[in-house]
DNA sequence: GCATTAACACATC
DNA sequence: GATGTGTTAATGC
């Protein structure tokens, strides 16, 4: 018997934007702005953040170096983790690029106002229910796919979150480095940097050290599902 | 054969 | 000068 939660708002698709709502708990709040590379945060940290403007990146410490968990844009909330301090971890919070701006919240007051606000619950499943399943994604990348073929699907998600589509091409901008996509796909700079060219070669993407464009979306998804493939 | 790494040359901020 | 990019050769699995 499957139980049928019902949320408001939602049925007759004409949901409230729960981030935009969101954004509305913060409003308040003073932005924190961030140049490329600067720290948020180390430790644990009881509070909730809202991007603004610009990405956070967030990774994990483990044993000498950082392992590159996610990144958050403008409107994304995270660390909603402060919410069940048993599940704080140390996780680092760095900003991927300058004038990155973030609001945050103790976590206390954000669970208050979420008590009492559908919104808010909302937008915290939102975040939650995003998160997970890009752990999914994350966790298909790192088992079954090779490591050209783990750029080209971060790459797909990527485009796919924070591209902007413009006629049938998607454009990123600013684009991470190839370090930083290296990091995301699981593998070194060197590997991502040749596979881009590759692709950039083929007229699959195009791109600059300010932009990248996604020329071919359907082929860019092919390389991922193509099981003989090079990538 | 595949992936990583170091190394080098070169470009851009 | 520091950081990012593009490529290749060596090495290990």
């Amino acid at each position: 018997m499957t139980q049928v939660i019902h949320f408001p708002n939602v049925e007759n698709g004409n949901a409230a934007r729960p981030v935009q709502n969101c954004a509305a708990l913060f409003e308040d709040r003073p932005e924190i702005e961030l140049q490329r590379g600067e720290l948020l945060f180390e430790a644990p940290s009881h509070q909730v953040y809202l991007v603004t403007k610009g990405m956070i990146k967030l990774s994990m410490p483990y044993q000498e170096h950082d392992l590159t968990e996610d990144y958050y844009q403008a409107g994304d909330l995270f660390n909603c983790e402060a919410l069940l301090p048993e599940c704080l971890q140390a996780v680092k919070a760095s900003a991927l690029f300058s004038g990155t701006r973030v609001k945050r919240l103790p976590a206390y007051r954000f669970w208050k106002q979420a008590q009492s606000s559908t919104v808010f619950q909302q937008a915290i499943f939102r975040h939650l229910f995003d998160k997970s399943k890009r752990s999914r994604q994350q966790l298909l990348r790192v088992t079954s796919l090779s490591a050209e073929q783990r750029v080209v699907h971060f790459l797909l998600q990527y485009a796919k979150r924070s591209g902007q589509p413009v006629g049938l091409e998607t454009v990123i901008k600013p684009i991470f480095t190839h370090k930083e996509i290296g990091q995301f796909a699981g593998t070194g700079r060197q590997t991502a940097s040749t596979l881009l060219n590759k692709l950039r070669r083929e007229k699959i993407i195009h791109f600059t050290r300010a932009y990248l464009i996604v020329r071919d979306m359907e082929a860019l998804q092919a390389l991922t599902e193509s099981p003989y493939g090079n990538y």
